[in-house]
DNA sequence: TTTAACCTTGACCATATGGTCAGGAAGCGA
DNA sequence: TCGCTTCCTGACCATATGGTCAAGGTTAAA
């Protein structure tokens, strides 16, 4: 038995266990799909007998939905960045940081939101409809604003969106391809600077922002 | 070319069923995912019986792959713009136009591309290495000579073809969400128009090109 | 110590799935 | 028509998988 396990006992076992579940969960599903994930394979990553998961997660939509959920989430903070800035350049540079910062964190997360979306939102189809077509809705206005102020271009703010979610996306979900094509290496600490400023750059001035 | 090939050539039938079942591998692989889809359902989708699969593809594998290079023939066409092309302007637009109808009309087979990718290219790895690799490595130079003749920004070129890939690949991979977005009604003909001539006018002005 | 709630797990089950195969039908040249 | 190849398919099999369950262990409050 381990310290962390016998400290664990005490007290919350439930949040301990829930947890690693959840983080083997993302592993597992972003690397094989919903279908090509199994329990088993979930299980010992998380190093619990596969009947343990299903005393946690009744069933695997369960634990996948909470998967889901949990990115879903994480993805609605980094639109903070959006709320409280004075234009364009500040928000739309602070949200492509935060966006290719949970790339870089979080990208199995990505991954499994990826799939979920391409299979058709099976599970988050309803978050796609009440708090995802609001928050898009609101700052389409925000952009919309920003162009009837002179402070950019005139963009349709419904495919800026796309591009910001496409483009900071793409550096997780196709992050092997990107790996591959740098030599089989993951992107350093550099790499990942001259991206965001890349992205950053291009799309700024592409709106007419700088 | 085999004999079998050969003389097959003769009849239309191996064909016709061939290209039967390669599309509805297509789509089911695409809605489900390699793991989530079966036999049954892309027997059922071609309208066929399932051992007649068997018949012409003899694995569940050997079929994706199939699919999988079909798919990367299509976007290795569809770099021929790049070609012959005096400069960024045209050759990046009539490149972000081949890619977003292909978007368009090979959503599926967009979506296998991209689930491979995501899931670590398991089948086509050794295409990454080789011809992507050196399709971009080629690319990248050209547009980097570009960049030194002066006719658009200095931007990084390998950051340049991700942000392409990425925000054409969106309207295919992510079409569900856009779709959802669009008040559930799939983008009309303006509005795939207007999408073009979205991402054409960020990239391009962000380049330093127009 | 007792007790009740919570946690753990090996063994088991029903089902779904990829794949096989034998036997027969259809096409086609001679 | 004959003979050969190609094509078709229902029935079947071995295996993998999601999920169940009952028995037992652990914890902490009373």
């Amino acid at each position: 038995m381990t310290e962390v396990e016998r400290i664990s006992k005490r007290g919350a076992i439930r949040q301990e266990n829930e947890a690693r579940i959840l983080a083997a969960a993302e592993k597992v599903f972003a690397e094989a799909g919903f279908g090509g994930a199994t329990m088993q394979l979930i299980a010992d990553m998380a190093g619990l007998p596969k009947a343990n998961l299903h005393y946690y997660f009744a069933t695997k939509e369960e634990l996948y939905r909470k998967v889901v959920q949990q990115i879903f989430e994480i993805w609605l903070h980094a639109a903070d960045s959006f709320d409280n800035a004075p234009g364009p350049v500040e928000a739309i540079g602070a949200y492509i940081d935060a966006k290719m910062e949970i790339s870089r964190r979080h990208p199995f997360g990505s991954k499994v939101w990826a799939s979920e979306v391409m299979h058709g939102a099976p599970v988050i189809q309803d978050y796609l409809e009440t708090t995802l077509r609001d928050w898009t809705a609101g700052r389409a206005r925000l952009i919309q604003k920003w162009i009837d102020e002179g402070k950019m271009a005139p963009i349709d703010p419904n495919h800026l969106l796309y591009m910001l979610w496409a483009t900071t996306q793409h550096y997780a979900d196709f992050g092997h391809q990107i790996e591959t094509l740098n030599g089989g290496m993951p992107l350093s600490d550099q790499q990942w600077k001259a991206a965001k400023a890349s992205v950053k750059t291009i799309i700024l001035r592409g709106i007419g922002a700088l």
